[in-house]
DNA sequence: AAAGCATATTCCGCAAGCGGAATACGCTTT
DNA sequence: AAAGCGTATTCCGCTTGCGGAATATGCTTT
């Protein structure tokens, strides 16, 4: 039972992780948007968002071409993931990259879904070049 | 600033350093303390609260042959650290190691300090081969 | 000063994890 | 079937960190 927290910290023992956690909270994302709202190149995060899959943080669902990741269903976490992304989420309210990060994902809003706030994963990725 | 966030989850991925906050949120505690409490060894005690001093989660301050660590006064404390700590605290209440050490430590408390409660860092440490 | 106790450090082998380059895979379009 | 796109994996060198044994340090007692 230690380890598992244990595992969780690990989890969310790298910036780039701790990012896309971040972003995932306001939604689904696929693989490409990661790519612009992080602006850190495939392979990072394609490697960062299989450990979190690994480890159950995240899920994943194939759409076609692309990959959509997603929280897992609010049921399906476990009391210590959710108390740690609202730690997180909290903690991170006043940082510079994240709101850089924030700011981007904004960008992808208004670029992709008519619909205000929630993205809505199918729509945020039939228009990856879009932008 | 993530690099800061980042850096507290790393000293909170680890077994032995978690058990060794949680047990400080209880009060100050020297080494040979934490040696009982935790039932580890030594040097695995000594490194990891090291670890913890290097970081600035937790300071020492040597009184005779013992060494007291405590959690950072709470003004010292990042909004971060307290955050987080308040986090780990919930999320261990119903852990099965954690509530052994907490037993072990109360046992301490019955043997070492006759102040009820928060124990008293001198008090604690002037019966380190007492129980 | 010598011995004793509590704590810290060094040395070592080992495992996990990061980032990048190249490459492989899966699906879709032509 | 071939080409194209998005994503995942493998390989590699590198750093960090763990645990244990032995040893060193600092303070205290005799």
């Amino acid at each position: 039972m230690v380890m598992e927290l244990v595992q969780l910290y690990r989890a969310f023992a790298d910036a780039t992780r701790l990012r896309i956690l971040c972003v995932l909270q306001d939604g689904p994302l696929c693989v490409c948007h990661f790519q612009t709202v992080l602006a850190e190149p495939q392979v990072k995060i394609s490697k960062h968002l299989g450990y979190l899959r690994e480890r159950g943080l995240v899920v994943a669902s194939r759409r076609g071409n692309w990959v959509i990741y997603a929280l897992p269903p609010e049921r399906a976490r476990s009391t210590e993931l959710e108390a740690n992304l609202a730690c997180l989420a909290d903690c991170v309210k006043t940082d510079a990259e994240f709101k850089r990060d924030r700011a981007r994902l904004k960008k992808l809003d208004v670029a992709c879904s008519p619909v205000a706030g929630k993205r809505d994963a199918e729509a945020a990725c039939g228009c990856a070049e879009a932008g």
